[in-house]
DNA sequence: CGTATCCTGACC
DNA sequence: GGTCAGGATACG
């Protein structure tokens, strides 16, 4: 459940769940996610009110009345499930909210890489977050001032959270190919022309590759991508085959053809 | 910067 | 059995 749109979505669906609704129980049901939300602080979270529901990045806060925050991460896999207090939960919900109106959302992860974490009135609940992926000032003179101090290669740098907030594995690569830019490439090296170019790629992206319902892996998905997954194919403006190369730990597509450094 | 780590499931 | 997976973080 990771690229923006698919947050956004989420976090739309759990606010018009929540919001203005009062907490009966908050249950964890893996360890990890035990270790996150200690019993002392579910306990703490009864009886609270749900005043407000944001998305910042990847992340989502969910605003109480008393001051503190309920902080959310999908990471890997996560999404909410809308169920009710009286049916069993699902084997691979890992934390559980319960509404004193007998409603239910399940954090559902079969990874369990999810996180769950309350913050105290004044604790700030996020790290460092850059622009957001599809904010509209995202262009070319903020790309300029966001990379120029940059010297890694401009993949990974894409998925900095702190450098832009949303961007995730599969938009990068796509992105980029569609900016016609090496994934290897060094960020600050990049001219302002490409740079415009990439601006335009990643708002384009981010509003028009929406996935089918399923796995990214899924075929009726594959096809939606120029470059995620596609490695061997035939890349859609030159024929080039896609490479797959490793950085930062992941899978990075690309045309080594029309995307230069 | 890259790498290892957190986890489980799917697929080869 | 090994490898890979949409993410982020702690570390060297």
């Amino acid at each position: 459940m990771p690229e923006l749109p698919e947050v956004e979505e989420a976090m739309q669906r759990l606010r018009a769940a929540v919001e203005g609704r009062t907490i009966a129980k908050v249950s964890t049901h893996h360890a990890s996610h035990e270790r996150q939300l200690p019993a002392a602080s579910a306990r703490r979270l009864r009886q609270q009110k749900i005043v407000r529901v944001e998305r910042r990045g990847k992340h989502q806060l969910l605003h109480l009345e008393n001051g503190s925050t309920l902080h959310a991460h999908f990471r890997m896999n996560g999404d909410w499930l809308m169920s009710r207090t009286d049916q069993p939960l699902d084997k691979f919900t890992r934390a559980s909210i319960d509404l004193t109106d007998g409603s239910r959302i399940e954090l559902h992860d079969s990874r369990a890489l999810s996180s769950i974490k309350l913050h105290a009135k004044g604790e700030n609940p996020l790290p460092k977050l850059g622009i957001e992926a599809n904010d509209a000032s995202l262009d070319a003179d903020h790309l300029r001032a966001a990379l120029s101090k940059k010297r890694g290669p401009i993949k990974p740098t894409l998925m900095d959270q702190a450098v832009i907030a949303g961007l995730g594995n599969i938009y990068a690569a796509e992105a980029l190919w569609r900016a016609k830019i090496s994934p290897r490439a060094i960020s600050s090296s990049i001219s302002p022309a490409r740079l415009a170019k990439l601006a335009e790629a990643i708002h384009w992206v981010i509003e028009n590759e929406n996935r089918a319902p399923g796995r990214y892996t899924d075929t009726e998905n594959r096809d939606r991508f120029e470059v995620y997954d596609r490695e061997g194919l035939p890349c859609s403006r030159c024929g080039t085959k896609i490479k797959r190369i490793p950085q930062a730990g992941r899978s990075t597509y690309f045309c080594p053809k029309c995307q230069r450094s």
